[in-house]
DNA sequence: GTTTCACAAGAGCACTGCTCTCGTTTCTTG
DNA sequence: CAAGAAACGAGAGCAGTGCTCTTGTGAAAC
């Protein structure tokens, strides 16, 4: 039953985002009550939140089905397809897109459940850049020096998630991250219009770019 | 009067953010009954578009603001100056910085009138492009070649804008503005918790590594 | 065989955006 | 100055929302 809510859920997400995504509408999709939905998920919030858990597990996998298929000795490939898939997965599900990296609902606080579903894809991509920089210990030339806060920040990070990378690159690394993330939102929510055509070939041009300056 | 109506929907706007804010609850603050403000607003959304165009200008004004306060020749500096004062706008202003820069309102259009302040703070990152190639003509020794659509693309925009730099700068321009906006969405909407503590010193780290990208 | 319990339905509350009607005020025009 | 028109405001009301509370019902547990 909570499964069934669920896919009604997602289906009504995908068709008018979360914004517009109504209780009563999933309810009368399942031709139940609209009260009856509360047995199963405490609030719309509840509910949502659920979705946000989905909809980052649907990204990873996503993106680790694509990387899985290519040569693992291919640092800039596999960096590349990572960023094609997320990208490509976006495109198909906008507004789950929206739910993971767009505007929180209001007064939403993350809740401990999300936080490993949520870093699925930058998991892999630290293992691509664990891999590049075992295979080649000194590149990343242009690694830049951290202040001391940084340097505890990504000690900490690298720590945690159990990484060699030196905090210097996973810098890089985050911010290579943020450039696909926000050129992906950019383009979702408009900021290409009437700016730029051919979307799919500036972000191939942004994947080479950031490649290069990961060393990859 | 519609004035007003503006400055309370600014302040609701503050408050609760863009998602829960509510006509009603703005002519309560009017002491004025609900249906009297649509003889200034035809409808919810075109008062959020008015806040919209607001916040665009906000922003543009902030960053304009500290950008005059420096010295000319000094383009890194500028440079850096302006992400500071839009990262600044934006703690300040979190729910008008989502409503521009987030998830956009469901079956929202943007209009005419959004587009123009929309560019203001991207037309001063331009101009000191500009100055610094014309300073320097043939700096840039990392510009990638582009696609012919991408070529076409940003000759084109180039062209709009009345600026004479070269699309493959022009490319590396607006990566650079995708990763200012794309970490201060990182910051604003909760992705850098429990991830960095230091979110200033990670910010101008990035900046410096923009700007070197840029070769300002 | 009785009692508990999971579940579902319905009514209802307070709220939302928005429309329609009906007065009132203000401005313009003859 | 009087008359008409335009602008404005208030109230009722509609269809929708999330959510709660009460009531009814079938199945499982004792």
């Amino acid at each position: 039953m909570t499964r069934e809510i669920l896919v009604a859920a997602r289906r009504q997400l995908a068709e008018v985002g979360a914004a517009s995504l109504s209780v009563r509408a999933i309810t009368r999709d399942l031709e139940m009550s609209s009260s009856a939905i509360y047995r199963y998920f405490p609030s719309r919030e509840a509910l949502i939140t659920a979705l946000i858990i989905d909809a980052y597990n649907a990204l990873g996998a996503a993106a680790e089905k694509a990387e899985a298929e290519v040569a693992r000795d291919d640092f800039g490939l596999r960096f590349k397809t990572i960023g094609h898939a997320v990208r490509n997965w976006a495109l198909a599900n906008p507004h789950e897109y929206a739910l993971i990296y767009g505007t929180p609902v209001p007064g939403y606080k993350a809740p401990e459940d999300t936080i490993v579903p949520a870093t699925r894809v930058t998991r892999r991509l630290l293992a691509i850049l664990q891999s590049a920089k075992s295979s080649e210990p000194e590149a990343g030339v242009n690694q830049p020096d951290l202040g001391e806060s940084l340097e505890i920040d990504f000690t900490k990070l690298a720590r945690e998630y159990a990484a060699t990378v030196p905090p210097s690159l996973f810098t890089l690394g985050l911010a290579a991250w943020i450039q696909i993330l926000g050129t992906i939102s950019f383009e979702i929510f408009g900021h290409f219009n009437n700016v730029i055509a051919d979307n799919e070939a500036y972000f191939d041009q942004m994947l080479t770019l950031a490649s290069k300056t990961l060393d990859l």
